[in-house]
DNA sequence: TCAATGAGATACCAAATGGTATCACGAACG
DNA sequence: CGTTCGTGATACCATTTGGTATCTCATTGA
């Protein structure tokens, strides 16, 4: 072990990684990149409270892969593009183990950046 | 809440998805990825036990991230490319929204600019 | 005005997670 | 041989995580 002091902070990469670790919030993204909706929309989705699904909500939005919208009492909840780059990132540091795949990907992002 | 029964069983996709989730296993992934380690070659680079980064390893191996190799008393452990398939192959799914919407702000910027 | 509706906040719980300490075991080497 | 070295396995612990129940608050609409 080496005897540095490794501390490492919250960046978000560590929360978008954390974010698309749970099945549900993947469901979540998945349905969000169809079209907007509010929690209860989403909680029809899903067999669990509309609390269970505002946590997820919360970690998605701490990862910075949704932003919410408020008009009048609903809440819309929207994808959030820009967020996924810290993962494209972080992923493309690979490029010369896994295929190209992930390059072409990460090229369309990068061009519409511009 | 739909009545329906989701269960759901541990996927590939699940398991690569949750290898990424900690930092310390996307350590490891990076420094695999300039060679081939022994766990006590890796454990060096950490401050943790031997056996904290074997269950590591172990979560990455179930996502199927790395295989090891037994040679002799050591064991070796490798980057396994096929395993982010599943995980590019999820995130591919989003290539062309990621691709709209990122056109769109562009396009929105582009006019607020005039 | 006031009841219904959509959502946030909090307390609480069981299970999963990330870590340690410790023991066991086969391979390497004097 | 016997001992040391690299590793695996297990028991145990504190914290995090994913979920529910419940209360509150603000907006909506008859």
């Amino acid at each position: 072990m080496v005897s540095r002091t490794v501390y490492r902070m919250q960046t978000q990469t560590q929360n978008a990684f954390r974010a698309l670790a749970d099945p549900t919030r993947r469901d979540i993204v998945q349905m969000l990149a169809a079209q907007d909706m509010t929690i209860a929309q989403l909680t029809d989705q899903f067999e669990m409270t509309r609390a269970a699904v505002k946590k997820h909500l919360t970690v998605l939005s701490d990862g910075g892969l949704i932003t919410v919208e408020a008009r009048g009492r609903e809440r819309i909840n929207r994808l959030e593009p820009k967020g996924m780059a810290p993962v494209l990132d972080w992923l493309s540091y690979f490029d010369q183990f896994w295929d190209d795949r992930l390059n072409n990907l990460k090229e369309a992002i990068e061009r519409n950046k511009k």
